[in-house]
DNA sequence: TCGGTTTCTTTCGATGTCAAGACTCTTGAC
DNA sequence: GTCAAGAGTCTTGACATCGAAAGAAACCGA
């Protein structure tokens, strides 16, 4: 055993107890996966924190950074942001009303279609997701500091290795047969 | 750069998208935290459809599973229960209300303290945690088929040190305050 | 005994999903 | 050409869950 390279974190513990409680199970996919589920909800929180500077919520920058990576003129359909942030259009519509109260995003009639829609952003929400994504890349970069450059790399490519079956199953569902969800 | 590894994930997307977008912000934090959210995400799918079966939501497993690993006699007051899962007292009132209603856990008066409960495991509460805790395992094993055993080793041991950090924060905060646990 | 603290519950507001609905588009028979 | 049936897009409304804060009961130290 190489004993301690020991920071020990709470998954540590988990997985100590559960080996003492049911020793015929394997559980060592938690070193894993459990780290996972704690390390993401720690990102979440840590997001909260870096926008609310900006006076944005999570999902407010969930859809307003969607609508920024699209490009000029920064004009997605309800629909394909439902798709890119995984919620159901309910949702969406709901996140669309609040960000256009807000000033950040605009509808506008589908010339193409006029069943559809189009959100478009505003020069004000342009510039509140611009100014709050660099604010979230450099607080992201603390969090990894720890880690050198040939690190994050690897941690990087082991995670694409888990990822990438999961979302191509998804997609062919999902982006192939229906448009929605 | 190093060309052709390509499974490709959603996220080598987002990145481009954004190198295109904004070519004067380093994004590559976003390879490993983008994909912890995303991985994270997937995988409580993958919890809520191994638990079905059982009858049981996510949040249900997090509270039946904590006092599970407690051991004999399977006993946490709610106050250690909301540690565990980070969710706030009132939501915990709530969710051993239901746990209470579906027969897999009761409330006990605590003899030392009669402000307090004691929320214990019923043996019905303990047969479906731990056949719901055997086929968790069994997805996530195959959810990390893609990886060897060096792999999954390298994968754990680079979570556990971006995350000790953020605990250690947390743990000075909180574990000190009670003695409990 | 009294004030401050801890523990759990209750209430209220915000947000999410799901299902139903209104409107528009598309397709194909006539 | 046109009309009806079926699909697609978005919104609405009912219901469920969660968190924050306030409340009620019990503990503890002085």
């Amino acid at each position: 055993m190489s004993a301690d390279r020991r920071p020990a974190d709470d998954v540590d513990e988990i997985v100590a107890a559960w080996r003492r409680e049911r020793p015929d199970l394997d559980v060592s996919p938690l070193e894993v996966l459990s780290r996972v589920s704690r390390l993401a909800r720690r990102l979440d929180l840590a997001r909260g924190s870096a926008f609310s500077e900006h006076l944005l919520d999570g999902w407010a920058f969930d859809v307003l950074s969607a609508l920024r990576r699209a490009g000029e003129p920064y004009e997605l359909s309800p629909g394909q942001l439902v798709q890119q942030t995984l919620v159901t259009s309910g949702t969406m519509t709901n996140r669309v009303d609040r960000l256009e109260r807000s000033g950040f995003v605009g509808r506008h009639p589908d010339p193409g279609d006029r069943r559809g829609v189009l959100v478009r952003l505003t020069p004000a929400g342009r510039d509140v997701v611009d100014s709050a994504m660099a604010d979230l890349i450099e607080q992201e970069k603390s969090l990894l500091s720890e880690l050198s450059a040939a690190d994050r790399a690897q941690l990087a490519d082991l995670l694409r290795r888990m990822l990438a079956p999961l979302e191509t199953r998804e997609t062919r569902e999902t982006r192939e047969t229906r448009e929605t969800r």
